[in-house]
DNA sequence: TAACTATTTGGCAAAATAGCCAAATATGCA
DNA sequence: TGCATATTTGGCTATTTTGCCAAATAGTTA
C-alpha cells in the first residue's frame, strides 16, 4: 500500500474515531436541530463540563463542528450537515444485524 | 437522556468505531472491488495474519461484513454497500478542513 | 480591581484498542 | 493417519481513549 493511500485512510479513519462515541454521536444530533452552547450540552448529557468540552474539542478538531464566543458563553454549531447522512446508512447496517441475529435463532 | 436513545447511540457508534481504523477502512475499499480473501488481504496490507484476521473480525463483529469457507480458504465481502457514501461526505469534512488550514495561514 | 460565570486544560487512573508471537483449529491431500 | 496450508484465538505489552477533579483562562459586572 503507498503512503498516499495510507495517509488518505488514515486521514477518513480520524474523522470516523471523531464520530465514534455516543455522547459526541448525541452532540451531532442536537447541533443538526440548532446551535448550542457548552452548559446546554452539558444539561442534556449530564457529564461534567470538562469532559463535554473534550468531546467538543474533538469534534472540533476534526472539522465537524465550529464554535464561536458570544459573552461568557461558546456556541457551538454544525460545520458539516452531511455526516447526518452517515445515519440512515447505519440504520440499515443496524436492521440487517438483527434479521441476522433473527436468522441465527432460527437455525437453532 | 433516556436510556432507549443512549441505546441507540452506542449501537451507532459501535458501527462507527469499527469503521475508524486506516487497515479496516483499507479493507472496506477493496471489497467493494469484490470478494478477497485473508491471505490476499494480508499481502496487499502488509502486517501479520492475526492482525488483518483481528480486523477482519471487527468487521464481521459490527454487521460489515459476511465471510464463506470455501476449502482453505475464507473468502471476505462487503455486507453493506452503503458505507461507501460515507466517504463523500468524509471527503467533504476533509475539503473544507484544508481551506479551514488554508484561511488561518491567511490570517498570519 | 475583585467577584462571578462559562469554558478549557493539566494530570491522573481505569478501560479499551492494536499488533505481534505462539498455539490452536479447520480443511485438504498423500 | 500424518503433513501442509489457511485462518483464528490466547496471551502479552504498548498505546490511546475516556472521564473525573482541580486549576487555569476568558469575559462580565459591580
Amino acid at each position: 500500500m503507498d503512503s498516499d493511500r495510507q495517509h488518505k485512510l488514515e486521514a477518513r479513519a480520524d474523522i470516523l474515531r471523531a464520530l465514534a462515541h455516543p455522547t459526541r454521536l448525541f452532540i451531532i444530533e442536537e447541533l443538526s436541530r440548532g446551535e448550542r452552547c457548552v452548559s446546554d450540552l452539558t444539561r442534556m448529557i449530564g457529564a461534567d463540563t470538562s469532559t463535554v468540552s473534550r468531546h467538543l474539542s474533538t469534534l472540533k478538531q476534526a472539522g465537524l463542528v465550529r464554535d464561536r464566543r458570544q459573552g461568557l458563553q461558546i456556541w457551538y454549531n454544525l460545520r458539516v450537515p452531511c455526516v447526518l447522512n452517515f445515519f440512515s446508512c447505519i440504520e440499515a447496517v443496524l436492521q440487517s444485524t438483527a434479521e441476522r441475529h433473527l436468522n441465527v435463532l432460527d437455525h437453532k
